[in-house]
RNA sequence: GGCUGGGUAGCAAAGUGGCCAUGCAGCGGCCUGCAAAGCCGUCUACGCCGGUUCAAAUCCGGUCCCAGCCUCCA
């Protein structure tokens, strides 16, 4: 039985889909107005072993994860280069997806933008008014009233009075209450507006995710997540927006993931301690990181480290180097039912017991080792137990999104430029001259030449082998 | 100040009453021309102080420290 922490209710549940066998499930996503940065990826990774697994267990999921296309920072930007907005977001939206498809991670099924749902937006605005939710401000902008909504703060904790008592001084404030939020500025002249009934504006930040998750996965969903900074006031102020405008309960199950951490300090654009995915990249295989994301528990903190990421490299280079060579081709896309006469099913099993635990990942990840371990015992005997522990190790692998690479070509891909492949095996060949010659010194000369350029080779009955450090 | 989480070996990271996590690193061995990879064995743990219990890293109380949210943030 699956269990989900649920941020609401801070414990572990039962995961029951609202619909048999469907789970509609909703992810926030990304402001467009910059390249994303590791932080970003986590949320990617976390949720897209989310939907994976789901898959894997039959599921059959709409997967949502929105475009924040217009935003006061968007608009900030804009300026700033002199561009209209949606130079920038053209941009920053394909940057995300060169970034998406660099982690591995799978396409969500819809991927709603909020200049493209204003129509919903508006709609919702306007049932929020109705139902004594929201009210136009003397300066034109509509405010949701938070004092209407007798459940805020049941997602976060925090109770209006706490949140009163803390709050800054605003001197031009023209809400009600404090705590009230936009959810539709009005435009100053040259911003990008949309018609309104409450005048030419724009969506405030909280109401697009409403109106988009409500869209397309209707009124009442199953899962609900992002990144742990969004708890309040975003998700907060969405089950405000999406419980007053429908009258029905918004999401069953909030998921937060945890943040990444640089020397024990989150990491944010505002501090200004972030590293992009593009970065990173530089210096590490994509799968590198996601290994790095899965080696922690979704909602913990990870700390980023050169270190850490090094010990994600070693890592996956043992599960790469225990499938290579091995024929593993019936795998391809195969399901779980469909292979299971080729899977041992008690890794299989502990690894979904891990994973039905709040998709615990770092215990998931330890059976593919156990794997390995078998794996690497079979293979000096030889015959269908490997075959059969590769395909199962592969089989796991690829639920979280790890293995999908031929395991040659990752282990001998080249992460910057270096050394190229075809000197390397020239060198191999003097090597192998040399050896043959017992030539030792030789031989040696030219593996450590090798070595400097970061290429280990391996010598096997078959021949010598080599790979990237 | 209010509200959340957390402190596990050299590093990372699970576990949550009695038995092995796991990866990297270290040490010893096997294998190898020597290595690498792999296999076998092995050493470093549960922030601190009390308490409950036959038994606690795990439960309870206290205490110290860390991170996060309360302002845009994944």
């Amino acid at each position: 039985m699956l269990q989900i922490y649920n941020s609401l209710t801070r414990n572990k549940v039962p995961f029951h889909p609202i619909v048999p066998n469907k789970v509609r499930l909703y992810v926030c996503g990304m402001t467009v107005y910059d390249y994303c940065h590791l932080g970003h990826a986590r949320v990617l990774v976390a949720f897209d072993v989310v939907y994976r697994y789901l898959m894997a267990r039959g599921y059959d999921v709409t997967y949502v994860r929105n475009i924040t296309d217009i935003d006061d920072k968007i608009l900030a930007k804009a300026q700033e280069l002199g561009v209209p907005f949606t130079a920038i977001t053209e941009r920053f939206i394909q940057a995300m997806h060169e970034d998406t498809v660099a982690l591995g991670t799978l396409p969500p099924t819809v991927e709603p933008r909020a200049t493209e749902h204003i129509p919903q937006i508006i709609e919702m605005i306007h049932n929020l008014i109705a139902r004594g939710h929201a009210y136009q401000g003397p300066n034109g902008d509509v405010y949701y009233a938070v004092t209407s909504f007798a459940d805020y703060g049941k997602l976060s904790g925090k109770n209006i009075e706490d949140l009163t008592a803390g709050v800054r001084i605003d001197i031009d404030t023209f809400k009600r209450n404090p705590l009230d939020f936009v959810l539709w500025k009005t435009a100053k002249p040259g911003e990008p507006a949309w018609e309104a009934p409450w005048g030419l504006g724009r969506p405030g930040w909280h109401i697009e995710c409403s109106a988009m998750s409500t869209h397309c996965l209707g009124a009442n969903f199953d899962i609900h997540g992002g990144g742990a900074d969004l708890q309040f006031p975003h998700h907060e102020n969405e089950i405000a927006q999406s419980e007053g405008a429908t009258g029905q309960p918004f999401v069953n199950i909030w998921m937060h993931n945890g943040f990444v951490r640089i020397d024990e300090e989150k990491m944010s654009k505002s501090l200004g301690n972030f590293f992009t995915i593009r970065e990173i990249l530089k210096s590490y295989h994509a799968e590198e990181v996601r290994y790095f994301m899965l080696s922690g528990h979704y909602r913990s903190p990870l700390n980023y480290t050169e270190t850490n990421l090094d010990n994600a490299r070693t890592a996956l280079n043992r599960l790469y180097t225990a499938i290579r060579g091995l024929d593993l081709a019936v795998t391809t896309n195969a399901t779980e039912s469909e292979l299971a006469e080729s899977l041992e099913s008690e890794f299989v099993a502990r690894f979904h017991a891990a994973m039905e635990d709040d998709f615990n990942t770092p215990v998931a990840v330890a059976v593919l080792f156990d794997v390995v371990r078998e794996l690497n015992k079979a293979r000096v005997e030889g015959g269908d137990k490997s075959i059969k522990l590769g395909i199962t190790l592969r089989y796991l692998s690829s639920i979280l999104g790890l293995l999908n690479t031929n395991p040659d070509q990752f282990l001998q891909g080249a992460v910057s430029t270096e050394i190229a492949d075809t000197e390397i095996n020239e060198l191999i060949q003097q090597r192998m001259q040399a050896r043959k010659a017992k030539n030792w010194q030789e031989a040696d000369r030219i593996r450590n030449r090798l070595l400097e350029q970061k290429v280990i080779l391996e010598d096997g009955p078959q021949g010598t082998t080599w790979r990237r450090l």
